[in-house]
DNA sequence: AAAGCAGTTGATTGATCATTCAACCAAGGA
DNA sequence: TCCTTGGTTGAATGATCAATCAACTGCTTT
């Protein structure tokens, strides 16, 4: 089992999916960015869904090492986290031009009728953000209000996230994501005044 | 030019479109639904884009007609009415049992690099739905705080219906729909809290 | 009636694509 | 040395698909 061919045909499928899309990805495709040959990837792979499962994998895997670990760098405060991660989402939109999002949502509503393995692999996706980021709010302890539930918050901010970035690619235009991202952060101030408030009461 | 083949290519495509995104929806699929042959289609369009163009213009000339109206039929209330029209996603995505959302949505996030005149049909369809929500938000008057920027609210809105969708989707779960818009509902009234605050000094 | 035109038919074409397979290679163990 | 196992090669296959086109229909105009 070489691991080496294999990884490089899951590393040149991410960057393809997240480039092109999985249907317009042609399996020759794949093969000639890797320089690879048709039957040594059917070696690794029953087909080309399977390829897709392994790079849902390698996201889920990777999450805490390839975004994660490199967006909190030199942060502690657990609210700032959160919007550094959505910073790392705004420099891969601009980098792109504002094409390239977030991979998995882009799947997640490319693949319309899913095998049930690849759903659960979107959604093992989502549940993996959103579980880092209700970790962010459990962290923040009573600055935000007591009564609020943090793992709707957390749900609510990846949804903000793929909305946002869902606009700013169809204008191609970043001012979307970031009116979107102020608007939240609007609301975590809102609550931050909320928490005080009831923490020291008039 | 008969009209009405053409917009029974165009009613066939936006369902097909819907249902399994444009590139798995084949023009023998719209054929065969349409009862009509390859050559009648290619009389009214020049290609398969051209046939998803028509069905981008078909919503954004129908907004009003097909999903504002009902959705606010009875509903008076601005605000009222910008839950209404959430609450009419909510329900076409009960009776699909979660599998349709927002039609755009999904192909915009499925085209990666679309044709400059599909993108802008795909922005104005965007534009419009942001367009009418902002007037809801305008009718609101002082219940709103008058620093509150209305257009990026606006956009917010669209921002979170698009993201609580591809969540509900994902997981087939109408619960992370709900949970989504459960918070856009306490922002607002964080909202009306600080407009009232404003109006009515302590 | 003749001509012209909008619309339709449906077989055909040529491209693309996922997948298969038999042959081949290299290293390691018996 | 021979066999096995894991991996590679690349041509071939069969399916699917968007698009074409020449022939045809029926309606309207002159």
């Amino acid at each position: 089992m070489n691991a080496d061919t294999r990884l490089r045909f899951v590393l040149a499928a991410m960057d393809l999916f997240a480039e092109k899309g999985f249907q317009s990805t042609s399996v020759a495709d794949i093969l000639s960015r890797t320089q690879a040959h048709s039957g040594s990837l059917y070696h690794f792979f029953p087909g080309k869904q399977d390829v897709l499962a392994a790079v849902l994998e390698a996201y889920r895997d990777g999450i805490e090492e390839w975004l994660l670990a490199p967006a909190w760098e030199g942060i502690d405060d657990p609210i700032e986290r959160i919007f550094a991660l959505l910073g790392a989402y705004r420099t891969h939109l601009l980098t792109s031009e504002c094409t390239y999002g977030c991979p998995i949502g882009s799947l997640a509503l490319e693949l319309h009728e899913p095998d049930p393995a690849i759903r659960d692999l979107l959604a093992a996706n989502f549940a993996n953000w959103t579980g880092a980021i209700q970790r962010c709010l459990d962290a923040a302890g009573d600055r935000l209000p007591a009564t609020l539930d943090r793992g709707a918050l957390a749900e609510f901010i990846l949804t903000v996230m793929e909305g946002a970035v869902m606009q700013a690619r169809t204008y191609r235009d970043i001012g979307y994501f970031d009116r979107s991202i102020a608007m939240l952060r609007g609301q975590f101030d809102m609550h931050f005044e909320a928490a005080r408030a009831a923490r020291v009461p008039a």
